[in-house]
DNA sequence: CAAAAACGTTGATGTTGATCAATTCGCAGG
DNA sequence: CCTGCGAATTGATCAACATCAACGTTTTTG
């Protein structure tokens, strides 16, 4: 009942230690240690019981795709551990990455328009969702307020997400895009109980390059200036703030 | 209790003559022939009129904001007629524009998330509105099932366009863009019964270049160039598709 | 462990679209 | 009707980023 027909339950160990009770393939929302940026908001205790019962989780490993472009929409997930990308394949067979999610997020909502993902979502480290079937989200929703409220509030989240980063494509410039690339990162890594100012990137310089509408030289360049001028520590994927001020002046900062 | 306290009713001559019963004032779900495209698909009648009772409806005059960036969170809105665009003030001071909404779209979805407005929302011609009281909106979609499902897909819907956009904004260059704007727009026009190959632009170039992350100079030379190379009419904003799929080739061929 | 593949950095050059500037067009108000 | 102002067009120049290319480093794999 808890494994999802797709998913090939390897037993791995998860590279990145997440301060969670995994109490042996039995996850309780109730229990959850991320329940306060997840859909379990403001619920009580009765409430949460109930959306126990339709979550089950799923195991991903680096590189597993959790659901693709076209596939039919039949859940919604929450990341619990781990780093998914999404994105999509344009009309010229280019991807372009939409988002990079972590712990606490929910994805999938895309599908619900037309019952199928328009994206697809990858695992960038070893991961693990809950997977909330949306029809029995849907029912519930109707029962609890406030799970209806909260799930309004994550997809209006979502376009407020999405909004934020058209103004970053349609206004920046290179190296705008990429302090406010990294200080975005830093400062969901800090809500998560996380050092914000070093942290292990997931993902390669192209599909930043990709997310943020920029070419991998030109991010390996920001990264190398920023470095030069002693904003950030850089070594492969392991990145360092050193002075997050200088990267926020970099955004003020209207040279245009 | 029709009237918005925000509204100053004056009564305007619609430029924009759309075939819809306006039986003075009072606007019923059940009677708008947007209904396939708003928030009422597939509600029985009387689901309707449970609809009906909490609409209001709000004229606006070209320039008139409906909300603000900051506004407390309120309704969300059904354009009926007229002719919209969102935008946000950037840190900088400069405005990007986030959307252009027609006939039949829903708007102000941005709020939900804080219960305040993130955005602007400033009619570009003379304009109607209805009015959907967020909290009523959401105690009845928990009791008409199909309410709350076709809201949702709303919500969705819009975040797929915002996904768009971004890809627009991240992976084409102007020309691209701009044809690609031409051809939405004529498609929308044309799924509300308007002719697609003619059609007046309510925005000025400037904020079609703020849209699509251009100069409005940029936007005035690929008119101009459509216009030379037979593709398009232009006189200021009117204008006509000539070849439509000499359009789209420019969107598919991937010279880069 | 060795070889290959993927990823990342850096330099030289080219193209796209921004910027600066001049002029025209269209419309609203005196 | 003229005036003034916002909007649009067009040209000349420039800067930012892409592209092309070479090389170094890390990770994967047989």
């Amino acid at each position: 009942m808890l494994i999802n027909s797709q998913g090939k339950l390897s037993h791995v160990d998860l590279k990145v230690t997440f301060p969670l009770t995994t109490n042996n393939m039995r996850v309780a929302c109730s229990q959850c240690n991320l329940r306060e940026l997840c859909l379990a908001v403001g619920l009580d205790d009765d409430d949460l019981h109930k959306l126990d019962d339709l979550v089950t989780k799923r195991k991903l490993k680096r590189g597993q795709q959790l659901y693709r472009a076209g596939d039919a929409f039949e859940a919604i997930y929450a990341i619990r551990t781990g780093f998914f990308k999404t994105d999509i394949l344009t009309e010229e067979g280019l991807e372009q990455v939409t988002g990079f999610q972590m712990a606490g997020e929910i994805i999938g909502m895309d599908g619900i328009s037309n019952e199928h993902h328009v994206c697809n979502a990858t695992a960038l480290e070893d991961s693990e969702v809950c997977i909330m079937p949306y029809d029995q989200l849907e029912d519930l929703s109707r029962s609890i307020k406030s799970l209806q409220q909260q799930f309004h509030k994550i997809m209006s989240r979502e376009i407020v997400r999405d909004q934020s980063l058209m103004i970053l494509l349609g206004s920046m410039r290179a190296e705008e895009r990429i302090a406010a690339f990294l200080l975005n990162l830093s400062q969901r890594m800090h809500m998560r109980g996380y050092s914000a100012s070093e942290f292990h990137l997931r993902m390669t310089r192209e599909e930043i390059g990709s997310y943020l509408g920029l070419k991998l030289e030109t991010v390996s360049r920001a990264f190398s200036k920023f470095h030069d001028e002693g904003l950030i520590g850089v070594q492969q994927k392991y990145i360092r703030i050193l002075n997050a001020d200088g990267l926020r002046a970099l955004l003020n900062h209207t040279p245009s």
